[in-house]
This record gives structure tokens, C-alpha cells and sequence, in this order.
DNA sequence: TTGTACGCGTTATCAA
DNA sequence: TTGATAACGCGTACAA
């Protein structure tokens, strides 16, 4: 293994052993510039960068050309087991480019949100892509006013002018429905997430038409969180106002799991007695009791997509927005199942 | 809101508005030389910096002063829910001190896990914490023989010199023993994490130990990772060799979900014929089927621990090495229960 | 108590 | 094709 030097090597050094001037270096190292420099002298360059195990100081850098090699990557919580995947994607994507992610939590702070960002921002950061936009989300629009190469993912907000990655909220839904009524339930309810997200009421809009479409019976509560405690206390109410629920299409996975936990509570079995759809396929759903039957989103591959957009973005200012939609499927699995012969 | 402005603030403007030297801005920012100044000054200072809306460019800083404020922490996978828990400590705590974190995945290449950390040491990071090491890590070597501040978090290296933060192993493992003894197990098996680990070596040792007092009959396999695939074929062939077993502890949670696909694939049901033990305690592993019975490991207060030491040993380098070691408890769930009455 | 002057390591511009 | 020079924004001896 190489010996790494304890003092950094600085352009000096290398420029002094290849007996040319630090400039030379620099424009022999920058794939911009290598051209500019005499075939014979670069090698020379290459040489002694080997030799003396010279790594560029991205601080320096980052200082004189104003710009880092890094991205932020704002999520909500990296223990809401949906983003490390689309962390994993992005970084993956950055990675074949030379770009570096600085992951920032907000914990769904407004402030929090801001001061990491402006931590980002501070340091150069290229980009920036956020996982925890709300549909009118402000600090979305100052960003794109002060032109930062910005990209959304996993949500959208109501402005077409920005990149933005998600997954296919409507049809998700809609293969959702389709699949309780094909087992015969025909009172179906929905605990959307909050409705400032835009995969909360998108859900909430398509659960409405499908349901319509179907000539299904239907009942909304709308969660305070995607959380599955959250998910509890509003099925709790939506299974007491509508005990002829026989199905239950939840926002998401977390929350899926909080209508199990409120069915329970009710001495109602799953799913016997009402059966439970979720969305995401989170890891690990397919192992809880009962394997729970939700819409797979592939989050990797959100996050390759919102990477590669960035990416895009920040060599092209101009270039006009684009809104990518990536497919999802329906995973059956055992939270549901043919409704229940109906009561007295 | 305040308007964040489109130029970067510098220093200079500062110095402008306030009236005073651009050094003198400087000093009244910076804590340590605050009090050099005189604080009708400072307060004009303070006042125009507010008026800016001035943010120290944390590029410059780091070049002039060769710190960061950023410390790089090395995860195997983000995706296993086993680390969200330790980064989000470890922020957490660095941010009480003004640190930041840069995350970095290895993947369990080695190959990845030195470019990770010389990308991170290009950056100037002040100090490293490592969740991935092996017993014998050359890296680790390295990096101590550099001087770089370093805490392990999660598991140890056979260097006492090198501060490390990790759940109580042995304990966890002799109450795991412990309960399945109560329980009337006398047959148990173990299927172990790499024994290149401090984890996966350390249970496997105290597994001996803990059994051998106990008078009981145990098996050992040893899975080739902490997945949930490699547990599976591990179990499967404990099983295979060592029908009477009527206990498994597993290395850790994933191969104990690896253990309950075994079993399930050989016809046994858990815990009616064959209960089984996780080690961690994971999100959402007491929402699976059965529920599972595990050591509880408090990730968070690890990751705190490790960025508290780190925190420390960056204020002083020369002080001696401290190994914390963190409590363990047992939680009984479902995948556990009293020993089946022995065959015919 | 404040100002002067310089350098951290790099790259962009200009001149040769 | 290469060298000289300046500048990115900041902190810090040293001088005043």
C-alpha cells in the first residue's frame, strides 16, 4: 500500500520535482487545460503528482473557482427507512460524475431545513436536491429565484419551473383500488398523509377518482405525519365513524402500519375482517404480520434520476424544467384479501 | 423572512458598513479573539454583519486555518437500519459543538472505504468516526499512525490505543443465554456474524462462555456477512447437522431473519419448534412475524458516545484511549418461548 | 485597541 | 507552450 505522506503535498511541490511552474501543474491536472500543455511536460506532471502522492486541495478549489464538487441532499429523517435508498441512489450517480453528497436532516424543521441549507450553501455546495418539499414550499421558491440548481425528489411542488423526481402517485393509487375491488370490497377507506404534500393529496386525489370510478363507498382521514402513530390515531377515527370499512388504503407504508396497530386495537383482524394496502414497499414490509400488500417504489432508482437531473441541471441553467414520473406496481402480499361476507 | 442576498457577504463589506478594519471583523466574530476588540466596536460589528446578512465562507476559513468543523463519518450502508440511528446520534451531538458530518458508504470494499476517507481528509476534516472496522484494520493503523483523530463506533479493533464506543456484546449475549436456559432450552446453536468483526468474534466468544456455564449442548456456524441471505444458508446448514437444536442465537437481527427463513424453508415453525434471539433490536423488527426476541442496543446514545469522544479527543490528541461500553437489555417478543418437549 | 501585511493552495488571466 | 502574477475570503503575527 502506498505510504501516505503526513504533510500535504501542495502544487509547489509537484511543480518544483517536474521542474516546471505550479501554474503548469494546475493546467496539466484540470481535464479543461491538460491540453494546453506539452505532452512530454505532463507526463512529467503525472510522474511527479505519483511520486509525491499530491492530492488537490478541494478547499483551495473550491475557493478560486467558486465551485465545490459536492451537492446537499436535504431529507426529513434518514431513520425513515424510504430515504436511505434514495440517498444511496443519488450518491451512486454523483459518484460516476466526481460529485460528492453532504446529507442534511431537517426533521421536518422549517428552521432546521433552512440552516442546513444555508450550511450547504455556505460551502459551495453545486446543487441541491430536496426530499422534504411541501407543495408551496417557500424556501423551494427563494432557491430557485437565487438560481440555484435545485432538484426535487420523491415530492413535487406546484410550480412546473422545477426538476423534480416521483413516483407515480396516481397510478399507484389506482392499482390499489383496482385491487380491493377486484376482491369484492366495496366500502373502502383512505388515511391520506398531510395534504401539503404533494404525495399526500396527489394520493388523496387519485383515491377520490378511482374510487368514484369504481362506484365505490368512500371515507378520508387525513393523518397529522406519515408516521405510523399518526397512521393509528386517524384510522382509530376513520374505523369508529365507518365500521363498515372492509379495506383500507393508507398514504404510505409507516402509516399502513398504523392501521394494523388501530385494527388491532379494535379487536378486527387483518385481513379477515379489513384488509390494508400501503404504499412505498418500505424494506422490511414484506416481514411484518401480515406482510403487508403496498405499491413498490423503486427509491434507488428515484434517487439515480434526481442526481442525473441535477447533474444536467447545473452543466445547463437554462435548459427547460423537467418532472420525471417513474412507474410503480402493485405488490400483493398478505394484508389483503377477498372482503368479508357482509354482516347482519 | 430575511432576503438572502444574490453576491456572497464578505468580510470587507462588513468592515465597510461597520467602519472598521476587515481584521477587526474578523476578531470580533471569532470567539477567541472577541474580547480583544471593544465592544462599541463588536456591536457595530454585529449590527452590520446582521444587516448583510453576512456568512463566513467556511472554504476560506478552512484554508487559512486548516479546520473544518466538519468530521467524516464511514458507514458500511446507510441502507442497513442499523446506522441511521448511530449518524443520527453523532449528528446530533457534533452539531451542539458546531461541527458538521460527511457520511460517507463503504460497502464493505476496502477499495471504497480509503478513497471515502482520503476524500474526506482532502476536505480537512477535523476527525473521523469509523463504524465499519475489522479486528485488524490496516486502515485504522494508518490513520492512528497519521495522527488523525479517530473514534470507532459500533465495533472495536484489537488496538487498545484507539477510543471505541460499542454495545456491551458479551452481556447481550449471556442474557440471550441466559433466557433461553430459563425457557428449557438445552440444545442451542449459534449462527455467528464474520469473525473478523469485533461483534461477530466477540458474541461467538461469549456464546462459548455463556453456554459452557450453562451446561448446554451448542453448535456454532459462522455466516460469511450480517445479511439476512448469508444467515439463512448459515442456519440452513446448522439445521441440517444439528436436528435436536431447539434454540438459535443469531449474530445479530439480520441473520436472525435469515435463521426464521431456515427455518421456515425446513418445515419448523418458530417459536413452537425452534425459537430464536436477534442482536440489536432494528427498526420495525417487532413488527415482524414472529416478533422478534433481541438484545435492545441503544444506536443512538452509541453515536453520541462516539461523537462525544471524538469531540474530546480533538481538544486533546495525546489524552489516553477510552473504550465506552454501552448497556444492553433483553426484550422478550414472540420469536421465543419454552423449549418443546423432546421427541420419541 | 486597531490597522498592516501576508499566506493558506489553487486557478484564471495576461504576457512572453 | 509556459511563466509570472493576482485573487478567491479569511485569520493572525506584528506593528502602531
Amino acid at each position: 500500500m502506498a505510504r501516505v505522506p503526513r504533510m500535504p503535498v501542495t502544487v509547489r511541490e509537484v511543480a518544483r520535482l517536474a521542474g516546471v511552474h505550479p501554474a503548469t501543474v494546475s493546467r496539466a491536472l484540470n481535464d479543461a487545460t491538460r491540453d494546453l500543455v506539452a505532452p512530454e511536460t505532463a507526463r512529467r506532471v503525472d510522474e511527479a503528482v505519483q511520486r509525491l502522492g499530491y492530492r488537490p486541495n478541494p478547499l483551495a478549489r473550491g475557493l478560486r473557482t467558486r465551485r465545490s464538487l459536492s451537492v446537499g441532499v436535504v431529507v426529513p429523517d434518514l431513520t425513515n427507512p424510504l430515504f436511505p435508498p434514495i440517498v444511496r441512489g443519488i450518491e451512486d450517480a454523483l459518484d460516476g460524475a466526481g460529485y460528492t453528497a453532504l446529507i442534511v436532516n431537517t426533521d421536518g424543521g422549517v428552521d432546521r431545513e433552512q440552516r442546513g441549507i444555508a450550511s450547504i450553501l455556505d460551502r459551495q455546495a453545486d446543487g441541491l436536491i430536496l426530499a422534504a418539499a411541501t407543495l408551496t414550499d417557500a424556501i423551494v421558491a427563494e432557491l430557485t429565484d437565487r438560481q440555484v440548481p435545485l432538484v426535487l425528489v420523491n415530492r413535487r411542488v406546484d410550480d412546473e419551473r422545477v426538476d423534480a423526481v416521483t413516483a407515480d402517485d396516481r397510478l399507484g393509487i389506482r392499482l390499489a383500488v383496482d385491487h380491493l375491488h377486484d376482491l369484492g370490497h366495496r366500502h373502502v377507506g383512505h388515511v391520506a398523509g398531510p395534504s401539503a404534500t404533494s404525495t399526500g393529496y396527489t394520493r388523496l386525489s387519485a383515491f377520490r377518482t378511482a374510487t368514484r370510478r369504481r362506484g365505490l363507498v368512500s371515507h378520508v382521514v387525513t393523518a397529522a405525519a406519515f408516521t405510523s402513530a399518526a397512521g393509528a390515531t386517524a384510522a382509530a377515527t376513520l374505523l369508529r365513524h365507518h365500521p363498515d370499512l372492509t379495506a383500507i388504503v393508507a398514504g404510505n407504508d409507516l402509516i399502513a402500519l398504523g392501521c394494523l396497530d388501530a385494527l388491532r386495537e379494535r379487536g378486527l383482524r387483518c385481513p379477515e375482517d379489513v384488509s390494508v394496502v400501503g404504499f412505498n414497499d418500505m424494506p422490511f414490509v414484506d416481514r411484518i404480520h401480515p406482510p403487508l400488500t403496498t405499491i413498490h417504489v423503486p427509491h434507488y432508482a428515484l434517487g439515480e434520476h434526481a442526481a442525473m437531473l441535477l447533474l444536467s441541471r447545473m452543466r445547463d441553467g437554462g435548459r427547460p424544467a423537467r418532472q420525471v414520473v417513474v412507474e410503480v406496481t402493485l405488490v400483493v402480499r398478505g394484508s389483503t384479501s377477498a372482503a368479508p361476507i357482509a354482516g347482519p
